[in-house]
DNA sequence: TGTACATCAGTGAACGCGCGTTCACTGATGTAC
DNA sequence: TGTACATCAGTGAACGCGCGTTCACTGATGTAC
């Protein structure tokens, strides 16, 4: 194949980034390949830098197309009472089975915020907006007459995060769900307490 | 050199195993090889081989001693009094400025739970069993009337763990600081509940 | 206790492999006239 | 609108590199007598 027109070419590149935002979610950030993504993407690695300047130009372009996308029903709800329904509705989703098991559609900071931490650069800089982003939007569920909201949506996410990460880690299913339910608990005090207005 | 002591080979043995706890947390499992951990330990790879039978093999010993070591100071507590203030303890180092920095001797879980999750087989298996020991561990240190103490260490250890890896993400040290000051608000007011006696 | 010999801890070269990236090439697309 | 040509998306071979692992080798250690 040989050219292809502009319009196809941002269709592949749409592709690109959606496959990178999955595989690199399910594999982590060296688990995925170049070669992994663009067959993905229906294409050949050979492809790849007509596209991005590099691996990580990729994974910051993938990483921020995952949380967009993970906040988008927080990010469009209109009102504080859709707001905290939203929020309720992703602590309830984050802390469910299917959370558990797809990894290539769950939460991008508990796939690459380890891996993202440990480097220097653009992708971690990319990762460390994504917290500031999802903070800023679970603090803006909490009732404003709440203090220190985005203490409390820190201190949430640190736990729906950690939760995740430990309930992934089980070897048995019931061990699991067991991990799942224990944060579910504690985080639904919080959410008690915090979205009272 | 030729061949040495068998004295010598178990130091040899504990070196290798204690720079891989340490190294392998620095860098992750993938990030470190096994060059670098025998160079640490002041030794060429090629003998790597007479201690181990591959480099997972040496994960779940570096992962087992690791886990030993973040936990000996409860472990070692006699009274349930001693115990509730080693918890105390821990969490307070665990949401230090210093555990922020020194990844090598930081907890294993945080290093290592997200890449070992994505695994199967030995290595998975050993830090499962590394968050059942310190549940177990910190939930005993709960007082005796408190119910469901194990659902309550694991929300505990969740929030440590999901706060840690955020704040090592953070690309400024206020920021950082901001996030283990969230989790030591609600940590606190989970131990001022869940260890009175 | 001394001797002869098998064992094996540690060395460093070599292996096959997959990685990120580069490059010459193809031929349809886009553009200038 | 048609033509000539530059552009460049996508292909697939090739690059250098570092990885985990294997191997022949060395010579001190451990053991059998």
């Amino acid at each position: 194949m040989a050219r292809v027109s502009a319009a196809e070419k941002e269709r592949s590149h749409a592709r690109i980034v959606a496959e990178a935002s999955q595989l690199l979610r399910a594999k982590g950030l060296e688990g995925a390949s170049v070669s992994d993504v663009m067959t993905a993407a229906g294409l050949t690695h050979g492809g790849f830098y007509r596209h991005f300047k590099s691996k990580d130009d990729l994974a910051v372009a993938a990483l921020e197309a995952a949380i967009n996308d993970a906040m988008s029903d927080i990010e469009k709800a209109p009102t504080a009472q859709a707001r905290a329904e939203a929020l309720r509705r992703y602590v309830d989703l984050y802390l469910s089975p299917e959370h558990l098991r797809d990894r290539r559609n769950g939460c991008p900071l508990a796939a690459l915020a380890v891996d993202a931490g440990r480097s220097e650069g653009a992708v971690k800089e990319a990762a460390d907006r994504g917290v500031r982003h999802v903070v800023s939007l679970l603090s803006a569920a909490f009732a404003d007459t709440t203090n220190n909201r985005e203490d409390k949506a820190q201190a949430l996410l640190s736990l729906l995060l950690g939760t995740i990460t430990l309930a992934r880690l089980a070897t048995s299913a019931d061990a699991a769900e067991q991990r799942l339910k224990a944060a579910r608990v504690s985080a639904s005090e919080m959410l008690s307490i915090w979205l009272q207005t």
